[in-house]
DNA sequence: CCCAAAAATGAACGATTGTTCATATAATAG
DNA sequence: CTATTATATGAACAATCGTTCATTTTTGGG
């Protein structure tokens, strides 16, 4: 969890008025709003400051830096949608293998689509910026998940599991990840939701122990 | 400023003596490895130059700015990984399946995998730009090689392949971007190859007409 | 060798960046 | 109420940004 230097990156001060948590949000939110209509290029603390309506000042008072601010927003979503993977894959452990499958597709979908204006501004953020371990922990917990709800399928897999989760999140992952870059996410979601599934139980089928020699 | 009109975005200047070809090369390879090196929001005009080895006066004589540099780069990029894609595919008319699904799998990671740096930094320098026109329209060249390909093939495919290309280009160029934004992609990308290979292979033999009742 | 064209130079400019800090305002406890 | 802490403000600063342009150096044909 410790990166670099990470009394850098945490909050300056920590809310005890109610106020300070709604300034806190609007931050976040001004961050979010500046990053899909201006770009990762035009992402000033000034601009985020002015639509957060909040003062220059105020936002160094809450973020030591904007490089904190924007690892908090990232960290915040990741976290967000690592759990709901998480939760969601405990509950369908010892399903058949499409089942499972369809948990972790889904999941993970219904994670970034619950908001998608966050989702998009997410990919925007983390370029740029080193934010290398915050994804690689996310990642390592989607794969324990997906690992853990597999290998309890009531079905047989691969015993190179490891490398067929690794990839199946990849694309998971990925895929999903053109579709909200893309135009017309709201059109195109559903239908690449129902063909990633197909593809992902296809996938996990052939990888069968008894489709394998 | 305005970013849609293309007239700001083409080259200031064609070079007609060979040093001038090699300053440009040098340009572009130099915004690679300051993309690598630094990062998208340190990428700064004066540091390409510098790492270049030329003035900024020389940068500003062949690009009008930083965004058509950029622009260019990552056009240059696309372009030839699209050519690759449609001349392997091209090749590939009327064959099983199969050998379909892994020739546009195998033509693209190889376009990719060619130059893994170039790769790399084109995934940041997309970042935070208006490259969505380039984009797509390398996505529209994937997807017709795609579909004529499949088409093609000697074994009856769903009616509804506009959809089946639509997420098969999704997973393939999605999942290769977080293997090539990842760590180990040296390692890991053989093993990615294979596997995404047979996860294709799998969903378009689950999308012939035969299969589906 | 010479000289027009091509290519390269870098000091300089205004705009903008991230950040600080002395000060002002609002909330809360006694 | 008063005193104290929490929160908010925005002018100011040094650094750096993208870009320009008058000038110099290099090139290649005659």
């Amino acid at each position: 969890m410790a990166p670099t230097s990470l009394g850098q990156l945490k909050p300056r001060k920590q809310p005890v008025q109610d106020r300070s948590h709604a300034t806190v949000d609007a931050i976040f939110e001004a961050t979010v709003q500046v990053l899909l209509r201006d770009g990762a290029r035009k992402l000033t603390t000034r601009r985020i400051a002015e639509r957060a309506g909040v003062s220059i000042g105020t936002l160094y008072q809450y973020f030591p830096g904007k490089e904190a601010l924007l690892y908090a927003l990232v960290s915040r979503q990741l976290d967000l949608a690592a759990s709901a993977v998480e939760e969601a894959c405990r509950e369908n452990h010892g399903r058949p293998i499409n089942q499972c499958s369809d948990t972790f597709v889904n999941a993970y979908i219904d994670a970034k689509a619950s908001n998608p204006e966050s989702s998009r501004a997410l990919y925007q953020a983390t370029a740029g910026l080193d934010m290398k371990e915050l994804i690689d922990t996310a990642i390592m917990r989607l794969h324990r998940a997906a690992y853990s709800l597999l290998a309890s399928s009531s079905d047989d897999l691969v015993d190179d599991l490891d490398n067929v989760v690794f990839s199946l999140i990849a694309v998971v992952t990925g895929g999903t990840r053109q579709i909200f870059e893309g135009d017309d996410t709201a059109t195109r979601l559903p239908t690449f939701r129902e063909q990633l599934a197909r593809m992902c139980r296809a996938y996990l089928n052939e990888s069968k122990v008894s489709k394998r020699v």
